[in-house]
DNA sequence: TACCAAGCTGGAGCAGCTCCAGGTCAACCC
DNA sequence: GGGTTGACCTGGAGCTGCTCCAGCTTGGTA
């Protein structure tokens, strides 16, 4: 498939899927005999996982790091283990700030509420 | 107090306050006679904010325009209570991509342990 | 009086995109 | 066949949001 629709499969802009293949964070993907680029279903899963990590704060240089050790096949499964427990962690904690953020936003609004009151 | 205070207390690094002063997301802090910053509580509780809306993925340029609603007094306190309201729907988007991510996280990790349970 | 830690400013550097100019190629219309 | 449109290409510039650094001032301690 052509690049537009491993956009709107994966989520990330066409921008994005050209940048990351440049940074190695996906291997160089097959081109057609007019030289564009022809995404398989697996680059397309891979291109979703990336958007997914990436969309929860996994930085570029750790993605770059699980994508090398990913081409070296299945003996370095357990090192890609370590990479996504520490990545679920990570998640965790981002739930954390969520939280806090969404409740002082709800005290806020409720003081904000409040003031519209008063007003009235 | 002094800014490395200033800086444990909300969360938010050294030169990200001085940055966040430069660019106008907090009134100029006060200084001391040695020309040093001094914050008070009500700086502070302000840092944090920022720090909490930030760290949640509120644009620079959002917050700028927040912090310039809140220097014009109560009459926008209407246009404030859209601002964080987005922000909550916001963070509930945020909510789901962690969730999504979670999810494909332990699908890949029981996967993983799998593969390291037939090599066994 | 000497020294060290903490703070200051201005500016460079970096991550992670995003956009743009200028070009190629395939497809369709007349 | 010729013209136009639109998707795609590359290389490079621009943008956001920090982060770091050089070179200086100041306050407090020995």
């Amino acid at each position: 498939m052509r690049i537009s629709e491993a956009s709107t499969q994966s989520g990330l802009s066409i921008d994005t899927i050209r940048f990351y293949e440049r940074s190695g964070l996906l291997p160089p993907v097959e081109r057609g005999p007019d030289g564009r680029r022809r995404f398989s279903a697996v680059d397309v899963d891979w291109l979703t996982l990336l958007a997914s990590l990436r969309g929860t704060g996994m930085p570029m240089k750790t993605m770059r790091h699980f994508a090398d050790l990913y081409r070296q096949g299945d003996k370095t499964v357990p090192q890609r283990r370590e990479v996504l427990l520490e990545h679920a962690n990570h998640l965790e904690r981002q739930r954390n700030a969520l939280d806090r953020c969404a409740e002082i936003l709800t005290y806020k609004l409720k003081r904000y509420d409040e003031i519209t009151e008063d007003a009235v």
